[in-house]
DNA sequence: TTTATATACGACTAAATCAGTCTTATTTAT
DNA sequence: ATAAATAAGACTGATTTAGTCGTATATAAA
């Protein structure tokens, strides 16, 4: 309960190398999953879901790879798990994929007015921290 | 990801119930269970949680059942997760089933100590959040 | 003393989620 | 052409979660 995911991890992990690469070539999913010991085609997945979140600008081909878009203390974390996760809600009822709302409490529920400003609060955790604190 | 257990979301109706009854008599498993339409094994096994844990005490056999044994205002709802949930940590290497933590990043891992100040303040804000406020 | 009502507790199963792999297509520097 | 890299979706196995079942024990009241 409460754990984030893999991918997650892995795409603070990622972000965070992104941030520290002033080597002069673009970072790669290889470069990453080496240098971390990370499944290649997680950190893979991860890059594509920043590059389309805009956190990263994608370069194809050989010598190709990604850059940061931003500068890391202008990316928050909850930026980083929105790319990559859907879900990072508190409760069934507060998630977007559930096109109309399956728990079957939703009528007599009397927690989730509470619970959706503790949801609130743990957003704004990870918003208040930068990419660059975590470096 | 982040998703509370319905266990947890159990445990705060439960709580909260026993904080609103003013009867007279005990609740029981049962008497909440209906109230909330909850599977009447799974309150139960909450209840037994919340006695273990000192936050009620229980009264068994007929007319038996729940008292809270502190004000609602005394009980937060870190108390009530505690209680029920053995792992409420964001990272597998903070929790502490693990015997010897099995996370295969531990060694060359770089997030965890950000990591760790974002599960203090996760619990912060549960721990700052009292079952008088859900009510 | 029997019956009904309640807590206590552990084992089990089914469903859902998560982590990781496999495969194929496309792009681009050399 | 070739090699190196991103893009994307399908698939599988492992883990976690939610819920059920069964049995034992305690106690108020008929
Ligand atoms: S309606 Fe209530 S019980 Fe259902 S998911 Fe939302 S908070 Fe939880
Ligand atoms: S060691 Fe790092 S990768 Fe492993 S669980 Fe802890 S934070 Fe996550």
């Amino acid at each position: 309960m409460l754990k984030l995911s893999k991918k997650t991890e892995y795409a603070f992990m990622a972000a965070r190398h992104l941030a520290l690469n002033n080597s002069g070539h673009y970072s790669t999913a290889k470069e990453i999953a080496e240098n971390y010991r990370i499944p290649y085609q997680l950190v893979a997945k991860v890059l594509q879901n920043f590059t389309k979140s805009e956190i990263v600008t994608s370069f194809q081909g050989a010598k190709g790879g990604y850059k940061l878009n931003r500068s890391p203390d202008n990316i928050s974390l909850i930026d980083i798990i929105k790319a990559v996760e859907h879900n990072y809600q508190v409760t069934e009822c507060m998630q977007q994929n559930n096109s109309r709302s399956t728990c079957s409490h939703l009528d007599c529920c009397k927690i989730r007015d509470p619970l959706i400003e503790i949801q609130r609060k743990i957003e704004n955790v990870f918003e208040q921290t930068s990419l660059k604190q975590i470096l």
